[in-house]
DNA sequence: ATAGTTGTAACAAGCGAGGTTACAATAAAT
DNA sequence: ATTTATTGTAACCTCGCTTGTTACAACTAT
């Protein structure tokens, strides 16, 4: 099972606040236009990112931005915004090992710690990258790629 | 999106060819009832744990056992037998940003690295534990509750 | 007031996970 | 040879999540 695409569109949506700026009013519909999915898909992603305190939402205005610095906000940030996962849980575990059998009884403490270190191996690497990195990453792109 | 049971019950698996070998026949009912789930769930997982190698299954007369040493099959082996992720990739990228529009043009070269990055150092962490770890963990924790 | 926008409800389609029954194919035991 | 236990697989189901869509009240600037 992936992870699902909400997490690859919220970073797409920081990148738009960070290269239209000032020039556009990042709208749930200017978004949706360049990430091509429907607008309400956004408005709702809009939601979570502003609960998170990671974005500030004009209502009835429109138009969405920073609410701290790109440098600020890690894409674990992004990610624990937008993807809902059970109990923070990355690996869903089978619900009723047999506690009469030894197996069933230990397969719980044995392997929590296990799989907590390898979600703690992809958290810190997520914790590493900034928004500021993918912003630096997209307009170095975009220089290099301008006359061709 | 949690990572699905496949991955705990496969190791679940593991663990009691690990403590019950020789002792019982590992079969699918066997098993089922140690994880309890149906024993068709089980014989799909043995399926998989078969084609990548990992265990041997005897048809007819029953029974499962490890195709190699626990010290040679890793966690990032049984996630990879068990789970299936589109095209390898644990995140799913929306499919059709822009490319009308800079930043729906840049989001895949700039992403696509980073995601890889991602997963990658979840797998190492796959790659860094073996069957042989669980299995002692799992000795451990029976004998030092084996007396209460 | 008007126009543009957000927030949200309500619904639907599609997909994968997990479950279940059934049964042919297989292998060992008698 | 027949019986018995087991695997492999097909066929179907239910459930929940993702994504998509329409609709509309609430809101804000002009």
């Amino acid at each position: 099972m992936q992870i699902s695409s909400r997490f690859t569109i919220a970073i797409h949506i920081f990148s738009c606040i960070n290269t239209f700026e000032g020039e556009y009013k990042i709208t749930s519909d200017f978004l949706a236009s360049s990430i091509q999915v429907n607008p309400v898909i956004i408005r709702k992603l809009l939601g979570q990112l502003r609960e998170a305190q990671l974005i500030e939402v004009k209502r009835g205005s429109g138009g969405a931005s920073l609410a701290k610095e790109a440098s600020e906000i890690t894409l674990l940030d992004v990610f624990n915004a937008v993807e809902s996962l059970d109990d923070g849980k990355l690996f869903h575990f089978h619900e009723n090992p047999n506690p009469k059998c030894p197996v069933g009884r230990s397969i719980h403490p044995v392997l929590d710690g296990r799989l907590e270190q390898i979600q703690r191996a992809m958290e810190r690497e997520m914790q590493s990258i900034t928004l500021e990195d993918i912003f630096n990453d997209t307009n170095k792109y975009l220089e290099d790629n301008s006359h061709s």
